[in-house]
DNA sequence: GTGGATGAG
DNA sequence: CGCTCATCCAC
């Protein structure tokens, strides 16, 4: 029901719009610290076009024009611009694509299947078999980023908003630029720092591929993007307001992110469409003026033009359930509409919170580009099973699924952050629609993590939430959908360095270093060699048997190599895959052992680990990643 | 610790 | 009821 019958402000006047045009003077220049309050703020939002179709086209190598999207299953993920000329869109079903046209490529998204070390691309990927993996976009994803890192001038903040997305705040090095190319702003005139900065004299030349959004309602081209442009156009008959030095801060930002997108689309073949403002807020909203491969500018004289048409509801948070209550509780659609209920009225029917978004249609946001941690404190693996699980003994192939991509990702992280360590590992499933359960255990304490502990680890969840892994008893509720995820990934706080300073610490050369053995960890000397007969290299430490499993498990391809080739190294890559196995056999018991036992012994102390407890490195020394990963990495 | 809601893309 | 993922909150 409208409730808003009085109207605070007239319709017709951006007066809704507070400060628009703010006072700058030189002391805002000269300060250094004023955070969401500097008058000469600058943000830009820029996002990866398409960015999974983008990922695949640069994978494959497919002509920028050629119409592609990404499939999950029967369906469309992404959907590349070219082809959106077609009017494909990302919901549609493959074969209804196809049918608008003929030339589409058409790119699975890789999938794993149980026993697979990697995701891989394959044609037909089969969904009863098959998990897909969103790897490689998280992969090109971090690429970007450092491109963004490495392209932007010193002082930026960057934000990672999410796999496409990242937010930068130009502020700082803007308000640099500035007084280098108007050094005459630096200095304050006798009537004090509080003296209001002459108007810029200069006509702005803004960057060559940047848009500009238009301030009068008049000059709005966007339904029309080959008509004339206000700048040529000359017939509008309302007059442009006068630059101001915050448009000229626009126009400084626009040319540094312009240069970071060039690199970017040069360096790494990803085309970017980018939105420039005063906040987050408005920044990301101006990136979709033009899209894609271009960049927009927003001047604060815009902002009302380009708010009050928006519907309400394309806002990041007023997507959902909350912007439907607004839009049904007063009967509103576009940011005009709502501007006319007022804060009290908001508040009254949403709370104190929703000044936010009494704010938020006004143009005002305060919030700061803050630099995140680049990993996410969890992870997970999950998949709908269109063959639904009706027996327990159905989970460890589907929990080793979902293991191997965890394992995978989780590996990946620590290339970057040695300390990660997950403090949970939690399994849930879901039958029918909209039952979930869900158990959890701690992170099982080994050092290595490998497929086998996570599966382990997976598979006890499994027995506590379904049944026993062996049993082939029809289950009351079929099962269809299963998540596995670990949680509270985060750094431990010692030992930052990791494997380089355990490499960098250690004086000698490898070979040269003498060093002892564990008893545990010698090899069973009475064994016969390795049928590795590539090599010319005696190969006499290559391997050791399990007792427990009686498995061979043998050094891998990497150090059997001449290049690799260091008997110490080798026998301590032999004792690390010893200790790894062990910590397997370990996650193993605990997974067979009923939730309340006793814990069972550890093989031998040196084999696990707490996780945030410093750990004296042992022996070991070698060049390479192939082979660091096969020593103690903490 | 568990279950659920919300939201993005 | 696409599917996959992340975060937050009540209890």
């Amino acid at each position: 029901m409208w409730k808003g019958k009085e109207r605070a402000t007239t319709p017709d006047s951006d007066s809704e719009f507070l400060d628009l045009n703010p006072i700058i003077t030189y002391r805002h220049l000269q300060s250094h610290a004023l955070g969401v309050k500097d008058p000469l703020r600058v943000i830009a939002l820029c996002d990866s076009d398409a960015f999974y179709a983008g990922c695949e086209m640069v994978r494959l190598g497919v002509d920028p024009e050629q119409p592609l999207v990404v499939s999950q299953w029967d369906s469309i993920i992404a959907v590349n611009y070219p082809s959106r000329k077609f009017g494909i869109t990302r919901m549609d079903k493959v074969k209804d694509a196809q049918k608008r046209c003929q030339n589409l490529m058409v790119v699975h998204v890789a999938t794993y299947k149980e026993g697979d070390a990697e995701p891989g691309h394959w044609e037909n990927p089969n969904t009863k078999t098959h998990k897909v993996s969103l790897d490689l976009y998280r992969r090109e994803s971090s690429k970007v980023h450092n491109m963004f890192k490495e392209s932007l001038p010193a002082g930026v903040e960057l934000e990672k908003a999410s796999i496409d997305e990242c937010f930068i705040d130009f502020t700082r090095p803007v308000r640099e630029e500035l007084l280098r190319r108007y050094p005459h702003l630096a200095q304050a005139p006798p009537t004090g720092t509080d003296t209001p900065l002459p108007p810029p004299s200069t006509p702005i030349i803004w960057n060559a591929n940047t848009n500009l959004v238009p301030i009068n309602p008049k000059d709005d081209v966007t339904d029309n993007p080959g008509g004339p442009s206000a700048s040529t156009r000359g017939d509008s008959e309302l007059e442009e307001p006068p630059i101001t030095w915050h448009d000229v801060a626009l126009s400084i930002a626009a040319d540094m992110m312009e240069r970071a997108r060039d690199q970017v689309r040069t360096k790494l073949g990803y085309s970017t469409s980018a939105g420039i403002g005063r906040n987050k807020f408005l920044a990301k909203l101006t990136a979709s003026y033009r899209k894609p491969n271009s960049q927009s500018v927003l001047r604060n004289a815009a902002i009302p033009h380009y708010l009050r048409p928006l519907p309400f509801q394309k806002i990041r948070f007023l997507g959902g359930k909350l912007g439907n209550a607004v839009a049904k509780e007063y009967e509103v659609s576009t940011v005009g509409d709502l501007l006319a209920v007022s804060l009290d009225e908001f508040q009254k029917t949403f709370g104190e919170d929703s000044i936010w978004i009494w704010e938020i249609i006004r143009g005002i946001d305060r919030s700061e580009v803050k630099e995140k941690p680049p990993n996410t404190k969890s992870m997970a693996a999950s998949k709908n099973l269109a063959t639904p699980v009706t027996m327990p003994c159905e989970g460890p192939h589907w929990v080793r699924v979902m293991a191997a991509e965890l394992t995978l990702r989780l590996n990946d992280a620590r290339e970057l952050s040695p300390n990660l360590w997950p403090r949970t590992i939690s399994l849930s499933t879901r039958q029918g629609w909209s039952v979930t359960q869900r158990k959890q255990a701690p992170f099982p304490f080994v050092r290595n993590v490998t497929i086998d502990v996570v599966a382990a680890a997976g598979d006890k969840l499994w027995k506590e939430l379904v049944g026993p892994l062996n049993s082939t008893k029809p289950l009351s509720t079929k099962i269809t959908h299963v998540c596995l995820s670990l949680h509270g990934v985060e750094a431990g706080e010692v030992n930052q360095q990791g494997i380089e300073s355990f490499l960098s610490k250690t004086p000698n050369s490898p070979s040269k270093r003498k060093r002892k053995v564990d008893s545990d960890n010698e090899v069973d000397e009475t064994m016969p060699t390795s049928s590795h007969g590539e090599s010319e290299l005696k190969l006499d430490i290559d391997y050791f048997v399990c007792d427990r499993c009686k498995k061979q498990i043998t050094l891998p391809k990497e150090l059997m190599t001449a290049s690799a080739l260091d008997e110490d190294i080798r026998r301590d890559a032999l004792g690390s895959l010893r200790a790894e196995h062990q910590d397997f056999h370990f996650a193993q018991d605990l997974s067979r052992m009923p939730s309340d036992d006793e814990r069972p012994r550890r093989p031998n102390s040196e084999s696990t680990i707490h996780p945030k407890k410093k750990r004296k490195h042992k022996g070991g020394g070698a060049e390479g990643e192939g082979i660091a990963r096969f020593f103690t990495k903490r």
